[in-house]
DNA sequence: CCAGTGCCCTGGAGGC
DNA sequence: TGCCTCCAGGGCACTG
């Protein structure tokens, strides 16, 4: 599942791939994938050039020439891939931008969880999901003192909290079971009671993760590649997520696998305890 | 405001 | 081999 270094790294290949490009042409093969109404994403499209691609979080921003920006969120496994026109397009195709030089930029996703929408340049914070959003972890936003006030807002546990990009951006799955296992924190312990040495540590480790993460290419579990098709490296360097069961690396203690608010978690039951008197709401 | 639940989707895994 | 059921999950809409 994409999550901000996989993102990243989509990023990267297609920054390389398609910047500079002019759009000739699109295809909405799956109207839901697209937000806006399908025709008028078409022709807003058409004749468009691509001047750069940025990120937000988990969204990926395809900056277009006439202030135009489209937003595009790969949720669990979409993917981007360059064609040349005359190859087949494979079964689970949902987007075509065709440019100018008889290449296509196809969106793929099998599960069309996917989300792209138009909107102008600067009014990317009319969609709600990055006008709620975090700073970005790897930027300057990121302080330990505001993650702190931030994490004492809530009462509900640190997973959910790490998760809803409220907080801190870019965080899925993955990496909010690997950055809690580092900082040796439970991941239902509340996060209004997660201490200013818990929430410095969260904080370095979620900064180092996915710094190592980007590094690496991203996290290639089922489907994830980059826009050149090739996957991520940094499973080999999980320490919990996909592990349960097996021993953690630093206790031996087997890891354990539970629901927090309807996710798969990972945790070592030994090193990553509750404070005795703190809620023990486990939800099995 | 907040927590909880269901929905969108399909392929893969497991049971028989 | 085949059919059925269950599970994975990011973000959002809806409910209480």
């Amino acid at each position: 599942m994409p999550e901000l270094p996989e993102v990243e790294t989509v990023r990267r290949g297609l920054k390389a791939l398609v910047v500079g490009k002019k759009i000739v042409d699109v295809q909405v093969l799956w109207p839901k994938i697209v937000t806006n109404d399908s025709e008028e994403f078409k022709q807003q499209l058409a004749g468009r050039t691509i001047e750069a691609i940025d990120r937000r979080g988990k969204y990926l921003l395809f900056r277009l020439s006439g202030h135009l920006t489209m937003v595009s969120h790969l949720r669990m496994e979409g993917r981007y891939f360059l064609n040349q026109s005359d190859e087949p397009v494979t079964k689970h195709t949902h987007v075509i931008i065709a440019f100018t030089d008889r290449t296509q930029l196809r969106y793929a996703d099998v599960r069309k969880f996917g989300r792209m929408t138009l909107l102008k340049t600067g009014q990317e914070n009319q969609l709600s999901g990055i006008h709620a959003l975090g700073p970005e972890p790897l930027s300057p936003d990121f302080q330990v003192a505001d993650f702190y006030q931030r994490l004492q807002k809530h009462k509900k546990n640190i997973k959910a909290v790490l998760l809803d990009q409220h907080t801190v951006a870019g965080l899925g799955n993955i990496y909010c079971d690997e950055v809690l296992w580092l900082s040796k924190i439970h991941p239902l312990l509340p996060a209004n009671r997660v201490t200013f040495t818990q929430a410095q540590s969260l904080h370095a480790a979620i900064q180092a993760e996915l710094k190592k993460a980007v590094a690496a290419g991203g996290t290639t579990i089922r489907s994830y590649v980059d826009a050149n098709g090739d996957s991520g490296h940094f499973q080999f360097n999980l320490h919990v997520y996909g592990r349960e069961g097996q021993p953690c690396e630093r206790c031996g203690a087997l890891i354990q696998k539970i629901k927090v608010g309807g996710r798969g978690t990972h945790f070592c039951p030994q090193e990553q305890v509750l404070p005795a008197d703190s809620t023990m709401a486990v939800i099995q």
